[in-house]
DNA sequence: ATAATTAACGAAAACGGTTTCGTAAAAAGT
DNA sequence: ACTTTTTACGAAACCGTTTTCGTTAATTAT
């Protein structure tokens, strides 16, 4: 049943070489002949083998998708999900398939993600930001297969990188507590050995200055972008005696744990002024409705997808690029002194 | 720079064949040139060819990912993203990456994707459920390629299939509000020709014909499982004469926009009961907390991940099963009448 | 009518591996 | 010491394509 392509050229009464012209559309090739030939081709529902032919050729169209940092982090992260969304879409419209590598630590040791891309022969990768930079990312950096990376600096002569730009989330959020006369500002990170959170606290720190405001290192924790860490770094700053009044969380996720963790303490949530990150689905709809710093998800995955092409097809050199933070303004850092 | 086998061959000393031995672990190879030979692939980086092996054996650690239905379709949703995580998680325990196809629109015509799981080789494959039944996965699921579909009927020999226990959904939530003294009850169904609906609307039907319920035709919408699918259609329904006072959605997401709409609308929620199904990780946070009906997302991808490996591996014959349902009540149908 | 082009096709090498089967040398048995 | 078995290895065919280059037949130019 399986057909091959010497088997649809015996039928047709051609060679091998006829038959693979017409795959890939030589010009060389009677038009009859090429009538005649496509024809059984449909009819015996032939299709050329991948294997075969990404060793002959050497494209793939095939992109491979690596989650750095421990397994399966942050695959199922709603910030992720929506950027490698808009990424899918576009890197589908074309032509790519993308292959999704399951974490390295489930392969045997010495399959790192250099070695799997080399493997598959994949025309390009997207790495999407982990807890820090492994040696395995890095290997692949350095080579010279395409590789964009989101949330993670990437510096090979062949890759790129994308993120928001993240001092200016910071700033947006504190401006945004400063001008509701939130003086007592806190600050929870993601995981922090991240590029993002450094660069989120950095921005956290410089506006503070520049507002003359002071910062309570108390009031400076990590978590890990997911739920669970806001809940657990709210819960240790309410049990110290200085709380402050104002939290920028890292992410939206993060913000609805330390919203918990407030409202699971007894305390009033909206004695507190909270601003997330991210601006995910839910965020509209938690109770109180999220004040959140939105990433441009869809913005970043489409970029991403424009960027990879031009890397794979050598119209670009290495490349950053930063893309911009908007304030959504909601209900969380109360309604009352609203203007 | 890429070594071949050949190359790693004349460096050693030894034939092809030998490299090629030591590579798939023959028993028929010296410990002392294995050694030698490791040792130079190691030194040298070599790692064999995806296509050139998959090309010689006929395995290759591969799973295709499709998801049924429109572009793009429920690769973000957060139910499938969890299920997804899930298979993820469990086949890279076993050795396989992944490889999600875009979706068949954005390729030429002919590709559909039994032809492209030919072309790939995969091991096997996970269909998500989607809209309905293409004629696409259909041809996928009657060819001899393992398959395991997940909200979607496979009935191909090589096939299996899993989903939640659909007619339970609906009987947990409308116990529910019958033990809430809810008598007047809506129901708003996902894309309406998908299985899932038609399962749970059956369930609805059935149950309520069990208690004794009239049910209201006019009550009965349908959205795509998606927020803004539940924020229209509750639109509709609060525009008409008789409103529902009790709303079960086939989605969190639905009940999430359905609760939007209720409070655009100027009335209050908590004049309605409300029950979601999934159990997402908003689901608790949101205003009020939703009552929801949970389905095992985590246990659904691994099941799925456990069958198509049988599947591959030739241990069973074609299998459906079915997840329990579990009820969780929060807060979205009062907390009054508790008891 | 003859020379020069062009069109249409095929032979065969290459891509990078796997696997069968044969064989020489070493080990074991007698 | 000689046969038998086992061990360690290699030659070569094969997996299904692509692609280069040469060749013949058909056109066109002269």
């Amino acid at each position: 049943m399986k057909m091959t392509i010497k088997e649809i050229a015996k039928l047709a009464g051609v060679s091998q070489a006829t038959v693979s012209k017409i795959i890939n559309n030589y010009e060389d090739v009677g038009a009859k002949t090429k009538k005649r030939v496509l024809e059984i081709m449909e009819e015996h529902g032939y299709r050329p083998s991948y294997s075969a032919q990404s060793l002959a050729k050497k494209v793939t169209k095939v992109i491979g998708v690596i989650y750095a940092g421990k397994i399966n982090a942050n695959f199922n992260h709603p910030f992720f999900v929506d950027v490698v969304s808009s990424f899918k879409k576009t890197m589908g419209a074309e032509g790519y398939d993308l292959l999704f590598f399951s974490n390295e630590k489930f392969h045997k040791a010495d399959e790192n993600y250099l070695a799997r891309c080399q493997h598959y022969n994949v025309d390009g990768c997207i790495i999407i930001g982990g807890d820090q930079v492994e040696p395995s990312v890095y290997d692949l950096d350095q080579s010279d297969i395409p590789c964009i990376g989101v949330d993670i600096q990437l510096e090979g002569k062949t890759s790129g990188y994308i993120m928001t730009d993240n001092e200016k989330v910071s700033s947006l959020a504190v401006e945004h507590f400063y001008l509701m006369d939130q003086r007592e500002i806190g600050f929870i990170g993601g995981k922090a050995d991240s590029l993002v959170s450094e660069q989120r606290l950095d921005g956290f720190k410089k506006i503070m200055k520049t507002y003359g405001l002071s910062i309570n290192e108390n009031w400076i924790k990590f978590g890990d972008f997911f739920e669970d860490s806001g809940y657990q770094v709210m819960r240790e700053m309410l049990m110290e005696n200085e709380i402050p009044k104002a939290l920028f969380a890292a992410s939206d996720l993060m913000a609805m744990g330390a919203i918990k963790a407030i409202k699971d303490s007894g305390k009033s949530v909206h004695d507190f002024s909270i601003i997330g990150c991210d601006d995910i689905t839910a965020s509209r709809h938690i109770d109180p409705p999220l004040t959140t710093v939105k990433q441009d998800k869809e913005k970043i995955g489409k970029m991403a997808a424009y960027i990879l092409n031009d890397l794979i097809n050598k119209n670009l050199q290495h490349t950053a690029v930063k893309i911009e933070p908007e304030l959504i303004v909601r209900e969380s850092c109360g309604t009352a002194k609203k203007v």
